[in-house]
DNA sequence: CAGTGGTCTAGACCACTAG
DNA sequence: TAGTGGTCTAGACCACTGA
């Protein structure tokens, strides 16, 4: 059976036990056939199916383990991946013009609320970075920053007079690991106003802390002006 | 060179090019070596750093093209994978008890804007949907959904008083394609007065479209308890 | 202990694409 | 057209883990 037509792929057997599954022909909790049985009714070697099972468990359709087989995932917890991207592409990418504002850029002491976060003893300053980023001209996202000194060889106030933060701070002091957290908050005054929003109105916060191997860099929080959302899909 | 020590596995050699792109010794839009090269300076097979180079270009990190060869990503966007949970599992797993109350379950109009997105006809009824989270008893998150009917067999009203609905429609109308929305919202008096919130606070509200194929599913619109915040890492 | 997935090797052919 | 990554095969050994 199932004639030589055209070589199999990965994708392909891929494609076909996400069908499997999709269609209930697999149900939830299910036992499938093991890598040599399948590699067998799809005539191929193991190590072509076994991609395909090794993809669809990474992706959270199947878990897999030694001995006791593979197994459709009762619970399947879908990823929606989100992107991580440089303002400016961002808002280039959805046909509008990208401008950037430095507002603030100074060294001082930090917030408790922030040095507590980056673990800094009650001696350490920080930079502070207030940054506006427009789309056709208009408040797209509002970004504060406080960044560890010495994680940022060569951060001067003049080079974010040009450059925007996120871009210099990409090149520059790449992270290596990130926590996000997205919430919702009443706008507090100072950021309405760079936003062009009202006080107390509803403003999406993101707030991402970041480390290169086991150095803090910093703490950014981004406010989005009201209407814009973050997309994704699965 | 290279003392056998023990044999190389590819999420070693990952680990270590990497290593050489995070510290620079490949800066951003430098071409790396060839498989074939990499593969000798290791000590294995192509397969093998080929495995590596695969996931580091899938993770962002580098970007391939036949002919072409592997170059560092000049501006890697990196992804940080939303999981999107059952919800009762997210609140247990935070430690505290999951409870989950209907609120109204009926047959009708959904507004325009929902039967628009929904690319319904005017004739178009839908089955819609409330209910509230509660996490140790104090409301963490309401949902409105707009159910096609046709997409859902055996969906009923009772069955709702009992199981949660995200629960009962993983196993029962799976989706297979979705897209996500985040952003803030002042709260409206239905959405605060379900989530003991004051009318007009900020709260989180996430927008989900699914399908199943080419079938449409739904939208789902969640409303997160001030506080309550969506987490991630990369 | 035995069975399953996880990994590697050595080789081959092919698809794409830069020059 | 020639060079690169993408894929497959056939075989092997090993790590984990259920019975």
């Amino acid at each position: 059976m199932s004639g030589p037509g055209s070589r199999l792929e990965w994708t392909d057997i891929r494609r076909d036990l996400l069908a499997r599954i999709q269609t209930g022909v697999w149900k939830p909790g299910d036992s499938i056939p093991r890598e040599v049985e399948l590699a067998a009714q799809y005539g191929c070697t193991r190590s072509t199916v076994g991609r395909a099972l090794r993809d669809l468990a990474t992706a959270g359709f199947l878990e897999r383990r030694r001995k006791g087989g593979t197994t459709v995932s009762a619970n399947p917890v879908r990823k929606a991946p989100l992107e991580v991207p440089i303002i400016a592409d961002a808002i280039r990418k959805s046909g509008k013009v990208a401008s950037y504002r430095l507002l603030t850029c100074h060294i001082g002491m930090p917030p408790r609320v922030v040095s507590a976060r980056l673990g800094l003893g009650p001696a350490g300053a920080v930079m502070f970075v207030a940054a506006l980023y427009l789309a056709d001209g208009v408040p797209h996202q509002l970004e504060h920053r406080w960044l560890v000194p010495a994680a940022m060889p060569g951060l001067e106030a003049e080079v974010l007079e040009r450059t925007p933060v996120d871009e210099w701070l990409l090149h520059n002091a790449p992270l290596t690991r990130a926590t996000i957290e997205i919430e919702a908050i009443d706008a507090p005054k100072a950021v309405a106003d760079a936003l062009q929003m009202p006080v107390g109105g509803a403003a999406l916060l993101v707030t991402r802390q970041s480390w290169r191997q086991a150095q803090v860099i910093g703490l950014l929080q981004l406010y989005h002006a009201p209407g814009v959302k973050l997309s994704t899909a699965i």
